[in-house]
DNA sequence: TCGGTCAATAATGTTCGACGATTTAGTGGG
DNA sequence: CCCACTAAATCGTCGAACATTATTGACCGA
């Protein structure tokens, strides 16, 4: 328990504040478009205007919110081309993740987890629980990540921008587009715990083929004036 | 001239020192390891300790300076796995880059000053000038990617900490390898010119394999104790 | 003299309040 | 109805304060 509550104290408040604000987004508490302003933001979350400012600068640079001078902090939107744009930057990092956590788990019961969180996404997408999903979703490549040990890749891979991206698109999906996005992660997973990276990486490949094409079926709506 | 004074007023002044230290390690003014004191840098910065440190903390979320707890910020050093890393998940991104900036490029006249810069550096690398070399050698990745039209991009590559660790290999690579290294860019630049994105996925990818090569040839002694 | 202990110093982490600058909304006059 | 002007709200920056910790160097005993 005290080690707990040591690691929480022991981030700084805008880590907190941060994480707080993402954790929003994927459970839908905050929506893209939205203006954020400092002063509920610092009576809410109990901090000083400075731990705030830093934090959103923070999620400024991972492209999370956008900061216009003097206009304040908005949930950042993604158009149709920045979506696209994402996943053509996403790909060759998950790909790499995925090849990586094949070649690199030496024993299938660190895989074990993975095939769990996808087992899961199965579950909660069939349930109808959109926040949960999204979060398990971000759990399942956080560990894909990890488990591959290129520290760097955990570095630069827009994991957070692409919960916004996931945020926007979630509840206009039809059904039969998010049964084929949670089966995704469960090739994907297949393909790691057996140590088959060529595969892993094919199925991270034919996952994004097919988050491409339901980009492609959304409407126009679903994404603000480009 | 008012516009860059206003253009450079405009930017906040944590995003004007985090560059300005940028730059300090390209040219060699700030090694990798060197402590960065506070009190120092505001005096010679002539700016208030918040910006300072929220600079600090944007340079550490992108790893070109490491933050530990109540004892500063330090210019980051990488060991040779972090290097490898670094490598393996800037290789696909510097692809994406360079087939995007063949494939998009309507005119020949866009990709003139890519020509010019990797003419430069074949010039800046023979005569030595290490500094100047690494400044350039940013300026042609940046173009690259401006040259694709993927924002996202840009967010995501990796170029100031492939600037840090240019930075420390560069004093101890032998001539015949800057000279490799060089040329590299006049290839990738001329595959882009051509409009050939194969062509140019190709030249990025023999890029990276003679970096790989390079770095396998180092002694231990040029990175830090992993 | 050497090694360990301990207090003084310096630097950092965090927060607060203040000031000037700028956008936006609202208001009154033409 | 449109435009200039005022007022409110918000943001960017700075300086100061306080608590926490690392470092330094003096001091002391073996």
């Amino acid at each position: 328990m005290s080690e707990m509550a040591q690691e929480a104290e022991r981030r700084s408040a805008s880590d907190r504040v941060a994480d707080a604000i993402l954790q929003d987004i994927r459970m839908g508490r905050l929506v893209p478009g939205q203006h954020l302003l400092e002063p509920e933001l610092t009576a809410r979350l109990g901090i000083s205007r400075g731990s705030l400012r830093e934090a959103l600068k923070h999620l400024a640079a991972d492209g999370i919110v956008s900061l216009s001078r003097f206009r304040g902090a908005y949930i950042a939107a993604l158009d149709r081309k920045s979506v696209l744009d994402l996943l053509d930057v996403l790909e060759p990092l998950a790909r790499l993740a995925a090849r990586l956590a094949a070649a690199a788990s030496p024993d299938r019961a660190q895989c074990e987890p993975l095939l769990e969180s996808a087992a899961r996404l199965a579950e909660l997408q069939a349930s109808g629980k959109r926040g949960e999903y999204l979060t398990e979703r971000r759990r399942f490549y956080d560990m894909l990540v990890d488990l591959g040990g290129n520290s760097e890749l955990a570095r630069v891979i827009p994991l957070s921008r692409t919960d916004l991206f996931r945020t926007q698109v979630e509840s206009r999906q039809t059904d039969s587009q998010r049964h084929r996005h949670a089966m995704g992660y469960t090739r994907i997973a297949t393909a790691v715990a057996e140590h088959d990276s060529a595969e892993a990486d094919k199925a991270v490949a034919g996952h994004f083929a097919g988050t491409r094409e339901t980009m492609a079926e959304l409407a126009d709506e679903v994404f603000p004036a480009s």
